[in-house]
DNA sequence: AAATTCCACAACCGCCCCAAA
DNA sequence: ATTTGGGGCGGTTGTGGAATT
C-alpha cells in the first residue's frame, strides 16, 4: 500500500556536488524543464536523492539567483521584516529578487544577527538589550489588567496571574521562568491561531503595506504561507541569554544576577522589583507585534489568498 | 611555516501539510 | 480509509578557505 520509494536512499550519493552532476541536472531542465523531481535522477543519471536534486537547483543552480554579496538596500529589507514576521526565510526571500530562503537565512546566521548584537540589540526582539533586561526583571506574578487588551482576557493574562505567583528573583529560579515561558508561549500560539481565523475582519484596503523603505531591491510579492507568531515568548525572553557567544553573559556578581558589559556598557543590575504593569507592558508587545505584522501583511492572512 | 580558530555557506535533517496510490 | 512520498520550510551541521596565533 502507498507509493513505492522515490530512491534507495542507502545507495544514494550525498554530500558536495560535482561540476560533472551540476552539469547533468542543468541539461536535464534546459531540455525538460521543471517537473517531477522524484524523476529527475533517473533521466539525468544521477545517483541522487530527487529532494536533493531539487534542492541544489532551487539554492544554487537557478540561472536566476545572485551568487554576488548582498547590498545595503536588501541588509534593510532583511533587518525590516526580520522585525517583523520573524525567521520566515522564504517570505523575505520572496521579497528580494535573486535570493534564496537559505541565501538569507545563511546571511542572518553569519553576519546581521552578530551586527545586531554589536550594537547592543537583540537580533531576536529587535529590542535594545537594556529595555530587556529592565523587562524581564518586573516579570511578576502580580495581578495584572485584564482589561486594556481584550486579548489579555481568556489568555495570557490569565496564565499569568493564576500560574505567575512565584517571583523570580534575579532568575535564579530557571526551572519556573522556564517552564512559565513554555506555557506562555503556547498560550500565545493559541490566541495567534483564534486571532489568525477572524483576521477576515480586519481592514486591509487602509494599510500600509510594507515596502522596506526606499529600497529598490524589496519587492511587495505575495506571501506563500501564513505565518506562525513572529517570535515566542521562549525567544523574546531567552534571547539575551542563550549560551552563544554573541550575546551578553550574565554572571553572578555579590550574590546578584548581573549582566556583562556587552549589555550596555556596565553591568547593568537587573531589576528586582515586581510590578503588575511590567507584565502588561511585556505580554501587550507581544500582542502589539502580532498586530504590527498583521497590518503589515494583511495579505498573508487572507484565508482566499492567491498564491 | 605550522597549528589553530574563525567564518561563510552548501547541504542535510526533520517536521509539516497535502496529494497520490 | 490508510499509508507513503513530494514539496516546502526552518534549523543545524559539515567542510573548505581565510585569518590569526
Amino acid at each position: 500500500m502507498g507509493r513505492p520509494p522515490c530512491c534507495d536512499k542507502a545507495n544514494v550519493k550525498r554530500g558536495p556536488w560535482t561540476p560533472e552532476e551540476d552539469a547533468k541536472i542543468l541539461a536535464y531542465v534546459a531540455s525538460h524543464g521543471i517537473g517531477n523531481w522524484t524523476l529527475v535522477p533517473q533521466k539525468a543519471g544521477l545517483n541522487r536523492c530527487g529532494k536533493s536534486c531539487r534542492l541544489r537547483w532551487t539554492n544554487y543552480l537557478r540561472p536566476d539567483l545572485k551568487h554576488d554579496g548582498f547590498t545595503p538596500e536588501e541588509e534593510e529589507c532583511i533587518l525590516e521584516m526580520h522585525k517583523t514576521i520573524g525567521s520566515r526565510w522564504s517570505l523575505i526571500a520572496r521579497r528580494l529578487p535573486g535570493r534564496t530562503d537559505n541565501d538569507v537565512k545563511n546571511y542572518w546566521n553569519t553576519k546581521l544577527k552578530k551586527k545586531l548584537t554589536k550594537m547592543g540589540i537583540d537580533p531576536i526582539t529587535h529590542k535594545p538589550f537594556s529595555q530587556l533586561f529592565s523587562e524581564y526583571g518586573k516579570i511578576s506574578g502580580s495581578p495584572i489588567s485584564r482589561n486594556r487588551n481584550p486579548f489579555l482576557q481568556n489568555s495570557t493574562a490569565l496564565w499569568i496571574q493564576e500560574n505567575g505567583t512565584q517571583k523570580i528573583d534575579h532568575f535564579t529560579n530557571y526551572d519556573v521562568l522556564s517552564k512559565s515561558i513554555q506555557a506562555i508561549n503556547q498560550e500565545n500560539v493559541h490566541l495567534f491561531n483564534e486571532a489568525s481565523s477572524a483576521a477576515d475582519s480586519f481592514p486591509s484596503s487602509s494599510v500600509t503595506r510594507f515596502g522596506c523603505g526606499s529600497s529598490p531591491s524589496c519587492e511587495t510579492s505575495r506571501a506563500q504561507t501564513v505565518p506562525s507568531p513572529p517570535f515566542s515568548c521562549n525567544e523574546y525572553i531567552l534571547g539575551g541569554f542563550k549560551n552563544d557567544s554573541a550575546v551578553p553573559v550574565i554572571v553572578e556578581e555579590d550574590g546578584d544576577l548581573v549582566c556583562g558589559d556587552e549589555c550596555s556598557g556596565n553591568s547593568a543590575r537587573i531589576v528586582e522589583e515586581c510590578s503588575s504593569s511590567a507584565a502588561d507592558t511585556f505580554v501587550e508587545d507581544m500582542l502589539a507585534r502580532d498586530m504590527e505584522m498583521r497590518l503589515q501583511f494583511p495579505e498573508i492572512f487572507d484565508e482566499n489568498y492567491d498564491y
